[in-house]
DNA sequence: TCACAAACGTTGGCATACCAAATACCAGTC
DNA sequence: GACTGGTATTTGGTATGCCAACGTTTGTGA
């Protein structure tokens, strides 16, 4: 008899829960949204969302929990659950974390990753080192966000790579916007070339400190430019 | 007629929400335990919880829902809410990931926090300067706790307060174990000692390598002798 | 005695109903 | 016409009921 285990069968997805659902929904909503297009606040109606999810009130409502858990939305007593818009002042706050832990990730990254994983970094971006990046911008932003992420997933350390995605999705599209101002985007390779460097020479104070200087200079690109957020 | 501007009324208690009364009880409550006492796992009853707390079941699984996203509980799907466990290895990582950002408080401290203020360092924690910690290590255990909390706000960054907050529920108890262990306590003071100095004198690189030092410390202090939490 | 399955109770997931606070709307008064 | 007070409606907060999945117990046949 053949044995079952040419069968490759996934644990029957588990049908996530209606409030993963519903969750997974609204956070794609909010994230994709450009909260600060609009001049106002956006308000949600549960009883709308719930008709539009097809589902009832009650996911609906526990989904937006786990969301004013992570700073989207905000929850007012008997007036309605309004998206947050972060303030300038937030957004470089939540940079600034973002530096500490992704700093102490390439640190961490120096004694744990293996040559393999280094050789990857530089391999997975060649647009790095060649053509200009202020061209292909898109491309270049989502490369840089991946960059920025496979250092932390280096790191292994997994209280820091969650900690990091959640504030990720608060400060993505302002990392863009910024990439557009000024030189950052030549810039910002530089930085880049010079961090992989340090992580391949295993240089654990060097990769630390610049990986911290890359971020707080984004910060204090945000701190400088970023007034069309308040 | 006399104005009704002499009326000066507060603006009433606002009572919060039942749902964040069961989070504070909740939290207190799972918290207040030693988990890492228990043989077994801490299955929570729904209804039982509503029941004590004399609440629906509503709000209880509302507050639930935020304890979930803390990393307090899990939900498994039709068999019942568990308070978690958390292994060795990611005491580590939290151990870790505080560690980032208490060093990147303590730079930012170096810029931001006024002399008052640092000088209220050192005149809060006296007992960091006579006797012996290891005569009162309950009270040390605590003024070594808000020490770091302090170092944390001077930095000013809100962002880090409240993740450093939610990272310091969970490792609290860690913590104060792992000041029983060894000669930790006195090595403890040296470091506090040295880092109010760096504080003091403005030098952003030095202070942020101490706490780091500190924390990371803690952390291969607990991968060595932390065995009892798996 | 043991394997196994059918029945039952338990428990979380979800839907729905109700309530009270907040707001919008309207009538009456000066 | 502006303002006050009351009423209707909207909306979030809470309670409750139902259901399906899981665990346990009990019953049954070999």
């Amino acid at each position: 008899m053949v044995s079952s285990d040419m069968f490759e069968v996934k644990p029957i997805a588990a049908t996530s829960s209606l409030r993963a659902l519903a969750y997974d929904a609204l956070k794609e909503a909010i994230t994709n949204m450009n909260i600060y297009d609009q001049k106002e606040e956006v308000r949600l109606d549960e009883r709308k969302l719930s008709l539009n999810l097809g589902v009832s009130r009650t996911p609906v409502r526990e989904a937006l929990t786990v969301l004013e858990q992570e700073g989207f939305v905000r929850f007012e007593s008997r007036r309605g659950v309004f998206v947050i818009k972060k303030t300038k002042r937030e957004i470089v706050a939540m940079i600034q974390a973002w530096s500490a832990l992704e700093s102490m990730a390439a640190r961490l990254a120096c004694t744990r990753a293996t040559d393999e994983q280094l050789a990857c970094l530089r391999e997975h971006f060649p647009e790095f080192y060649e053509g200009r990046p202020s061209d292909h911008l898109d491309e270049y932003s989502d490369a840089n966000i991946r960059f920025h992420q496979k250092i932390i997933s280096l790191g292994q350390c997994d209280v820091i790579r969650d900690i990091t995605s959640n504030l990720l999705m608060h400060v993505r599209g302002i990392r863009n916007a910024a990439l557009r101002q000024g030189d950052r985007a030549a810039n910002s390779i530089k930085e880049h070339v010079a961090i992989i460097q340090a992580l391949e020479a295993r240089d654990a104070d060097l990769s630390e400190r610049l990986v911290r200087e890359h971020g707080l200079g984004l910060a204090r690109h945000v701190e400088i430019y970023g007034d069309y957020l308040d």
